[in-house]
DNA sequence: GCCAACGTTGGC
DNA sequence: GCCAACGTTGGC
């Protein structure tokens, strides 16, 4: 089992949509490394934090589950969708999404207060210039992570 | 295969 | 809105 962190402005979809939702399907990744980790690493049941990026108050917010295994990303197809790719074939999709659930909400962890602890001070979400939409978590920066969240 | 140009991300 | 950082594209 791994942990992961899944990004995403909460103004496109944000934890309340989540909490309304249960499930959704994580779709409009279009990074190959992001993609490789769905497709080769993560499985139902690995836990994940929900993190909200560009906006007022940048951190984790709550507590996510993966629910699904990979499947071709039904928006690559998709000629009005902001995601179409008009490089992907049905025989050969080239973008991939999981399902993920809703656990519960936490505390605002900010990212500021992520940057404070020294245990985090490697975390991949963290590190100047990252972009990518989904990353792992070790299970040090998880369980220091949940302690914060008491 | 190199690399400049471009587009996107995301914190501030 | 700015800007740093990075991935992708396309000309050569």
């Amino acid at each position: 089992m791994k942990y992961w962190l899944f990004k995403s402005e909460p103004s496109a979809y944000g934890i309340d949509d989540l909490a309304r939702d249960g499930v959704t399907a994580w779709t409009g990744v279009r990074n190959y490394q992001a993609r490789n980790f769905m497709r080769d690493q993560m499985r139902p049941g690995d836990p994940g934090f929900f993190y909200h990026s560009s906006c007022e108050e940048p951190g984790i917010v709550g507590i996510i589950e993966v629910a699904r295994p990979a499947y071709a990303d039904p928006t690559q197809f998709d000629r009005k969708s902001r995601y179409y790719d008009p490089g992907a074939a049905r025989e050969e999709p080239r973008w991939l999404n999981v399902d993920v659930k809703f656990v519960r909400r936490t505390r605002v962890v900010g990212l500021d207060e992520l940057r404070r602890e020294k245990a985090l001070r490697k975390m991949q979400v963290l590190q100047r210039g990252n972009r990518l939409s989904i990353t792992p978590v070790t299970p040090a920066e998880w369980k220091c992570i949940m302690r914060l969240m008491k």
